[in-house]
DNA sequence: TCATTAAATTGTT
DNA sequence: AACAATTTAATGA
């Protein structure tokens, strides 16, 4: 149990619809891409497994094909701290992978997952030949620096059901998790772990939020219905404007 | 393909 | 934490 990097072992080349949700495949010129697909590892992570542990050296930046996987830190007490959920078309890592350093985050799957890795010396070489690629890994950190301003904003809300509703918010984000769409295939168990609320308060944020007409809530997963009020839940209405 | 059964997930107390 | 109700997945004819 609990075994290293999943990449490690069962790994095997992608199917065409496995590089389809890529997202940054399509970015590539064709000799670029050939190179990335060569490359390109896949593997079944099983619940409770590690994608990575803090203080690995770094081999793969990884990203999530299928599923749903972890990012926590265990902290000098010895208690783990959850940061967020990576949902698919998610890819991490990339800041250690730039630095060569070691992982400085767990990665646990949450659920049967499909973890893509490539390379790091293949990511450098594409950060090296690719303006497409190098536009993309920008615009990931970009972004997920908002998100991480964002996230201590959401630890300092006491309301579970503003809580539930940012971090919904989070992993809806189209453009970090461009694999996720209109519904998210996370159960309220997994959601509860994430958002570090029980299952029958996650339940209850779910429901206002569904008459709030903001998500739908379906077997296994949520359906987003309304994304610009999942990330204002909480906030003061904006004023009016003066205008007409 | 369909019917039956088991497992997973949700809603409620 | 426990329970019943509902939905999906698995099984086998």
């Amino acid at each position: 149990m609990a075994t290293d990097s999943a990449l490690h072992q069962r790994r095997r080349s992608l199917t065409a619809a496995e590089l389809d949700a890529i997202p940054w495949m399509r970015l590539l010129a064709p000799h670029e891409r050939e190179r990335a697909v060569g490359d390109l590892k896949i593997a079944d992570a099983i619940p409770g497994e590690y994608i990575c542990r803090t203080g690995r050296p770094v081999t793969y930046w990884f990203g999530v094909v299928d599923g749903l996987l972890k990012m926590s830190s265990d902290n000098a007490e010895g208690q783990t701290m959850t940061f967020t959920g990576i949902p698919p078309g998610g890819w991490f890592g990339e800041g250690t992978a730039l630095k060569r350093e070691t992982y400085r985050y767990n990665i646990q799957a949450l659920r049967k997952s499909m973890v893509a890795g490539l390379h790091v010396d293949t990511f450098h070489w594409l950060l090296d030949h690719s303006i497409g690629f190098n536009r993309f890994v920008m615009n990931q950190l970009n972004e997920r620096l908002g998100q991480f301003i964002a996230a201590r904003e959401i630890d300092r809300m006491t309301n579970p059901d503003i809580r539930v509703a940012r971090s919904l918010a989070a992993l809806f984000n189209p453009v970090l998790y461009p694999g996720v769409g209109e519904v998210l295939r996370i159960t309220q168990q997994e959601l509860a772990y994430l958002v570090g609320l029980s299952r029958q308060r996650v339940n209850e944020a779910l429901t206002a939020l569904a008459g709030q007409d903001s998500i739908r809530v379906e077997y296994g997963g949520l359906r987003v219905l309304n994304l610009a009020a999942l990330r204002s839940s909480g906030s003061a209405p904006p004023a009016a404007l003066p205008l007409d």
